[in-house]
RNA sequence: CGCGGGAUGGAGCAGUCUGGCAGCUCGUCGGGCUCAUAACCCGAAGGUCACAGGUUCAAAUCCUGUUCCCGCAA
């Protein structure tokens, strides 16, 4: 099919390369302008751009989609539909209805649990035992279209946001290539309203959120440091300096809150209720590493506290 | 040129300010000891101190340039 594509981050690319390889002629590919960022603030494209380009596919970077010079860019193309994947701008009315069957959005989460910008940090963090992939209609409200398929994804106590990230990009991908191989063959997609009684909002990080609590139980920290990972990355002071935890397990046990009591495999660190064992994490200056080499190089001692 | 931190045996770090024998905690290898261990004891190997140039009797250390890594900010 004649397919528009809307997509920016990493999440979208195993759809885009899903859709190519699956045959569909993708006529344009729409993504957000190339912003300054990272060292530097180099000018950087993004990663649906990038992947658009070793394809030689016609890349369209739009400020707004309320310019209606954009909008008729892309009506002109009398596409069969399009498809986002979190892009990143607000889809006017006008374009939703650009092309011969609309536009169809892949997103992160259980619908109608986790509409917006976060779902999957939001759903380790509520410690959801398991979280999916959702394909929708696009409607002008945020993320409540009816829901054409999903697929489930259980959530492990060793998942972080980034390793869920990278199985609901790729089940989103096959899902999609699945609904547009039936929307070509059936000419519609059946689709199921959402409960509006059981929507939830998952809110964009702050990084606010980032600092560890070590009142909070360590199932609580564990799911924290989970969720923050790969980005914000949780964080605690340890003798005056910001230490990022990456990785860290929930045990049985009793502690001060934020002291260390163990330093042998892993870091032992006392919480509100439980014990933190922290097995990853990152001096300032420093990389990210296993914490038996972070102990032997920082002379961590029993009693040794974090802070908040 | 957005701001700042860093690069030292295989890992993690100290030493740099104030130039003067290359250190620490581990790991590895060999030997010993123990019913046992995150064990303990003895010994050994392993380094262009990121790269290039400069200053100096002498540079990991001071000066200049380069590369790579990390954090902030986006």
């Amino acid at each position: 099919m004649k397919l528009i594509f809307a997509g920016t981050p990493d999440f979208a690319v195993p759809a885009l390369a899903a859709l190519i390889a699956a045959g569909h002629d993708i006529v344009l590919v729409l993504t957000q302008p190339d912003r300054p960022a990272g060292r530097g603030m180099k000018l950087k494209a993004s990663p649906v751009k990038v992947l658009a380009e070793q394809h030689g596919l016609t890349v369209f970077q739009p400020l707004t989609l309320k310019d209606p010079q954009a909008q008729a860019r892309i009506a002109e193309l009398q596409a069969d539909a399009m498809i986002v994947a979190a892009y990143g701008l607000i889809i006017p009315d006008a374009t939703l209805h650009a092309t011969r069957y609309g536009c169809f959005n892949i997103h992160a989460s259980l619908l109608p649990r986790w509409r917006g910008a976060a779902p999957i940090h939001r759903s380790l963090l509520a410690g959801d035992q398991q979280t999916g992939v959702t394909i929708m209609e696009v409607v002008a409200a945020l993320d409540a279209g009816a829901m054409v398929s999903r697929g489930v994804v259980a959530i492990k106590d060793s998942d972080t946001t980034q390793s869920l990230h990278d199985a609901l990009s790729h089940v989103g991908a096959t899902l999609m290539v699945t609904a547009m191989a039936d929307l070509e063959k059936n000419g519609g997609l059946a689709a199921t309203a959402q409960d509006e009684s059981l929507v939830t909002y998952a809110h964009k990080l702050d990084k606010a959120e980032a600092a560890i609590d070590w009142q909070q139980s360590a199932a609580a920290i564990s799911r924290q440091v989970r969720a923050f990972n790969p980005f914000p990355v949780a964080q605690s002071q340890l003798k005056d300096h910001t230490c990022r935890i990456w990785m860290a397990t929930a045990e049985a046990g009793q502690a001060k809150p934020g002291e260390i009591v163990g330093v042998h495999d892993g870091i032992l660190v006392g919480c509100g209720e439980g014990l933190l064992r922290i097995t990853e994490l990152q001096a300032p200056g420093g990389k990210r590493m296993p914490a038996a080499s972070f102990v032997q190089g920082h002379n961590l001692q029993l009693g040794d506290r974090f802070t908040a």
